[in-house]
This record gives structure tokens, C-alpha cells and sequence, in this order.
DNA sequence: GTCTATATAATGATAGAC
DNA sequence: GTCTATCATTATATAGAC
């Protein structure tokens, strides 16, 4: 029942935004009373932690997979600038933003992301380790406003930009596997 | 009249958010009755629209001074660094995406914006040409991601993000003054 | 656990007097 | 133009029966 709600929560988290997610809209949802989403959950906050807990783990489970495909670099891409994830991104920034009692859970796990991203950007671009954490927050920004421009109907420049990355991309050392770069 | 409405509102979008942005929260702000609100503006969306023609005027007019300064690429940075700016752009993002009414409004004025700073990019970074759109992507989603993780006390990433462009900032062709480069 | 009924606050908006 | 009064809707919850 607890999962019937999360389930419904973060469905319309993805599709209608943050601020459709009452309580109301997700028992609709879910076929259920609103009322009984107070009885598993004691607040909205409740709900909304759980769905970002979940929504976490699930980033990082596909993170875990995009590292160990062939093209990993490539992968990381891909999942940072999936039309869904992207605007999940934005939903939970944009959540983060105007609900502190949720903020913190936000916050770290977007932190945490960010740790991992760059620390795999390290091991995958050696020599520009240095610039990780740089290169991981154009990717990731750039990924996102990508998505949401796209939803919105704007894409000038959008060919141009993807285009840079390619470019970046396509180098001989992003190509490169991880056990040919950081052998164990 | 209708500009303390104006002003209350767009005071409140910069400080509280989209969200917050109510008709009773705008009234207050203005000192006036809500209901002087709608005899102004017939509803909420008309107020709003109001509040986003005058952000793109003010944005265009900022612009175009940052453009005539002595490092217009600097400019052009800090003004979509600002955080208000920043933040500001990211609630009309918002905004945009959950309120059909007032989406064109919004879109356009991104689109002229952006292309704007694209023909000023291509003038500005001739031997960047054919990369101007996605220079100026990569720059102004950069921007918001840190003004709007700053103000949510995540800065993981930011200092070595900020080097990044500090180094694109440091090239000799980016210190170059329009009138150097593109003579009448 | 699930139901009906209800409390309380905020929202966008309208009616009609002055 | 500005006021008081009011409405309909939605929001997060809570009470208490079964």
C-alpha cells in the first residue's frame, strides 16, 4: 500500500511537476482514499521523502550500470540528459527550493550524485582529472537544460550544444575503457 | 497603481518563488486590497504576464550595457551569474512548466534572449563561430545550476566549475574588445 | 486498515455598495 | 477606483465509526 502511493507520487513528480503532487491527485492515482495516504504517511513531507529516497537509489543503481557499459562516458551522458531523469532533476530542485522540511533530503542526495559522478570523471578522463567536478556540473546542467527547454518547446542552440559534447565525446581518451586507463 | 502591483510581484517571484506568488502575498506586499488585484488585472496570469514582460525588457536592457563595457564576455558572465538573475530565470523556467497560460510569454522571451547572446557570442568569438549557440547553452545553464545550488547551500563542484570558465574568460581572443575584431 | 464526515486555511475570483 | 462581503475550490490534515 506504502509503495501504491510512492508509485503514484512519483508518476506525477515526472509528469505534471511538484506542484501537482497533493494528496488528493495521488490517491486518485494510486485507487485509493486521500485519507488513507495520511494513515501510511503522517504527512505530505513523509510521502515526499519517501519518493525522493527512492528516486535516489534508483539514480544511483542506473549509475552503477552506465559505468560498467561499454562506452561509460557515454552512458553517463545519456543517463544525465534522459528526458525524465533530466526533469525529475529540475522537479526535485525546484521542490528543494520551496520546501525546507525536505530540503536536506534533496540536498544530499544531489550532493552525493555529484561526489560519485566526479569521481568517476576522474578515473574515466585522467588527464583531466582536475577539472571533474568542472566538467561533471556543464554536463549535468547543460543535460538538464536541455530536457526542460525541449519540454517547453525552445530548442535554439540545442543542436549546437550537443554538438560540443560530441565533439568532447568523440576524443580518443573518452573512448577509452576504465581497465585500460586505471588498471586494478 | 498597477506597477506596485508589478514591482510586489516580481519582488516576491525573486525572494519566495513562483509559488508564492499569490494574490493575497501580492496585495500585502503592495499595501493594497487583493481585490484591487483583479479590478488591475483581470486574473492571476495577466498580473503575471505583466511581471514577465518587464523582467525581459530590464534583461535585454542589462544586455546590451554589458555589451558596451570594457570585457563584454566578462559582463555577459557575471550578468548571468547574478543571482538574482540566475534564480529569477529559473522560476520563470518553472513557471513556464506549469502554467500553459503564460508559457509563451516566457518561451519567447528565452528564445530572443538566447538569441541574442548568440549573435553577440559569434561577434565576440569569431575563431568560435560555428560553436557560438552552444558556448552560450553551455555558459547560461551553467550559470543558473550555481546560483541555484548556491542559494540551497550545495557548492560540491562549483569552485572547479568557476575555474573552467575563468580559464575560457583568460584566453587572449576572449580579452579582445568587439571593435577589434569585427570592425564597421 | 479503511470508511464517512469534518476542521481549517489558503487559493482565485465575483457582487454590489459607495 | 476602492470598499466590504462572499463564493467555490483546493489544500493538508483529523475524528471517530466499523
Amino acid at each position: 500500500m506504502r509503495a501504491r502511493f510512492v508509485d503514484a507520487a512519483e508518476a506525477i513528480l515526472r509528469e505534471e511537476g511538484g506542484h501537482a503532487v497533493s494528496a488528493r491527485v495521488v490517491a486518485e492515482k494510486a485507487g485509493l482514499k486521500a485519507q488513507l495516504l495520511f494513515y501510511y504517511f503522517r504527512t505530505m513531507d513523509d510521502l515526499l521523502r519517501a519518493v525522493i529516497r527512492r528516486i535516489n537509489e534508483r539514480r544511483l543503481e542506473r549509475f552503477e550500470q552506465a559505468l560498467v557499459s561499454p562506452e561509460p562516458l557515454r552512458a553517463l551522458w545519456d543517463l544525465n540528459t534522459d528526458a525524465s531523469s533530466a526533469i525529475l532533476a529540475i522537479e526535485l530542485n525546484a521542490l528543494a527550493n520551496r520546501r525546507e522540511a525536505i530540503r536536506a533530503e534533496i540536498v544530499d542526495g544531489a550532493r552525493q550524485f555529484r561526489l560519485i559522478q566526479t569521481e568517476a570523471a576522474k578515473r574515466l578522463l585522467p588527464s583531466s582529472a582536475g577539472s571533474a567536478a568542472g566538467i561533471v556540473m556543464i554536463a549535468a546542467s547543460l543535460a538538464r537544460m536541455l530536457a526542460n527547454e525541449t519540454a517547453l518547446g525552445l530548442t535554439e542552440g540545442h543542436a549546437d550544444a550537443i554538438a560540443i559534447v560530441e565533439q568532447f565525446l568523440a576524443r580518443p581518451e573518452s573512448n577509452t575503457r576504465e581497465e585500460e586507463t586505471a588498471p586494478i
